[in-house]
RNA sequence: GGAUGGAUUCCCGAGUGGCCAAAGGGGGCAGACUGUAAAUCUGUUAGCGACGCUUUCGAAGGUUCGAAUCCUUCUCCAUCCA
C-alpha cells in the first residue's frame, strides 16, 4: 500500500505558504519545507521564511535547520526528508511537502539514487582547477573521453553538471548518463497528489517586485550584514541565495542599492520563470491556477480537497 | 538668434555606400537540469503564405545600379555662445 503524500509547489511568491497553512489544518498534516534557503537559520527576510505565529501551530519540518556556513544539499535533503516523512506516518499524519525547489522534490518522490559517495571532493577541485587553467572545452573533452552520452547532452559550457559527470566516472566507474536513464525510469512509491500553483506570469512578476520592495523596508539590508558579522562570505552557498548575494554586492561597493534591488527583482523574475520550466516537464503535475479560481483560497482549497479525495489520499 | 553634437530594431548601444533585418549587452520568450538547483547552462527575439518576399535605422525629399551610412529641408534632444 503505498503511503499519502502532497505535494504543494509553484513559482517563487504565488501564494504557496499562506495555502499550505490552511491545506494542512484541514487534513491534520504537517509540513516538510522543500526550499534550498529557508533550511538556514537567520535568513528570514530574503528568503520570505514562513514567521512561527503564521504557522498556526501546524509543525514544519526542514526550516531553521541548518547553520547558514555549512552546506545544504539535495542529497541532505533526501535523507532529512525520508526520516521526517516516517515521523509523520507514525503519528498517521499526512505529509505536505510545500516548497519551491523542484529537483528536491523530485529527489524524495522519486526517490532518486545520488550513490553516496561524498567523502572527498578532492577531484572535484581538482577539475575545478582544470577548467580554469584550460577552459571549458578541455574539461568537456575528457568527459567525451568517457561518457560520450553525457558528453553530448550537457552543454560544454555548463562546467558544473560536465565536472559531476566526470566525479561520477571517477568514483563509480559507470556514465552518470547510464545512470541518469536508470532514474528516469522509476515510478514513485508514494500515492502523491503534485499540486503546482501558478498565476498570471504578469500579476505574478508584479508581486515578485513588491515582494522585494518589501524585503527592503523590513530590513533586509540589515539580515545580511548580520549574517556577514557571523562570519558568512559569499562564497558560502546560503549567501548564493537570490537576495542575499546582490545586497552583498551592495555592500561591498560593487554597486548601488538601486542597481542591486533592480537585479535583484530580475533575478527573482528569471527564477520563477525556471521554476516553471522545471515543473511543466514534470510528470502527473496537477496545475492550479490562480486566476481559475477568482484568486480565492476557498475555492482552491476546495478543488484540492476534491483531487486528494478522489486520489484516496484523504 | 547662432555654433556644435546627437536621434538606430522593446531598452542601452555599435555600425559611416553593397557582405545589414543591422555587432554587443540588457530585457522578454522558450528550454536543459538526476550531489552546489534561489545554483549552473542553452536557444530565440521585425513581419509573413518563410531556401523567398514585405516593412525597419527621427520626418520628407534627393544623389546612386545600391543608403542606417552621402546631400537638402524640417522636427525634437543635449551642450556651448548670445
Amino acid at each position: 500500500m503505498k503511503k499519502p503524500l502532497i505535494i504543494l509547489t509553484g513559482p517563487t511568491a504565488v501564494g504557496k505558504t499562506k495555502l499550505s497553512i490552511q491545506l494542512a489544518k484541514r487534513i491534520n498534516g504537517e509540513i516538510i519545507s522543500a526550499d534550498s534557503m529557508q533550511v538556514y537559520k537567520y535568513m528570514n527576510i530574503g528568503t520570505a521564511k514562513i514567521r512561527l505565529e503564521e504557522m498556526e501551530g501546524i509543525k514544519h519540518y526542514l526550516i531553521d535547520e541548518f547553520d547558514p556556513k555549512e552546506e545544504f544539499n539535495i542529497v541532505k535533503f533526501q535523507e532529512y526528508t525520508y526520516k521526517y516523512l516516517n515521523e509523520i506516518y507514525a503519528k498517521g499524519k499526512i505529509p505536505i511537502i510545500v516548497g519551491g525547489t523542484g529537483f528536491y522534490i523530485q529527489s524524495v518522490l522519486y526517490g532518486i539514487d545520488f550513490e553516496e559517495n561524498q567523502a572527498d571532493t578532492s577531484y572535484r577541485e581538482e577539475l575545478e582547477i582544470l577548467a580554469n587553467e584550460k577552459g571549458a572545452t578541455y574539461l568537456h573533452e575528457m568527459l567525451a573521453k568517457v561518457d560520450e552520452k553525457s558528453a553530448q547532452d550537457i552543454h560544454s559550457n555548463n562546467i558544473k553538471r560536465v565536472i559531476r559527470a566526470l566525479e561520477y566516472f571517477k568514483q563509480t566507474g559507470n556514465k552518470i548518463s547510464e545512470h541518469n536513464e536508470v532514474q528516469r525510469q522509476k515510478e514513485s512509491p508514494y500515492n502523491f497528489a503534485y499540486f503546482v500553483l501558478n498565476d498570471d506570469r504578469k500579476i505574478l512578476y508584479e508581486r515578485i517586485d513588491k515582494r522585494v520592495d518589501d524585503m527592503i523596508k523590513e530590513g533586509l539590508l540589515e539580515e545580511v550584514r548580520e549574517l556577514l558579522d557571523r562570519g558568512c562570505t559569499k562564497t558560502m552557498v546560503s549567501m548564493q541565495g537570490i537576495g542575499y548575494k546582490e545586497i552583498i554586492d551592495y555592500l561591498e561597493g560593487v554597486c548601488t542599492l538601486e542597481e542591486a534591488i533592480y537585479i535583484l527583482k530580475r533575478d527573482t523574475r528569471h527564477f520563477a520563470k525556471r521554476q516553471l520550466t522545471w515543473f511543466h516537464r514534470e510528470k502527473e503535475v496537477i496545475w492550479l491556477n490562480k486566476n481559475e479560481y477568482q484568486n480565492r483560497d476557498i475555492l482552491l482549497l476546495d478543488e484540492i480537497l476534491r483531487i486528494l479525495k478522489r486520489k484516496d489520499i484523504k
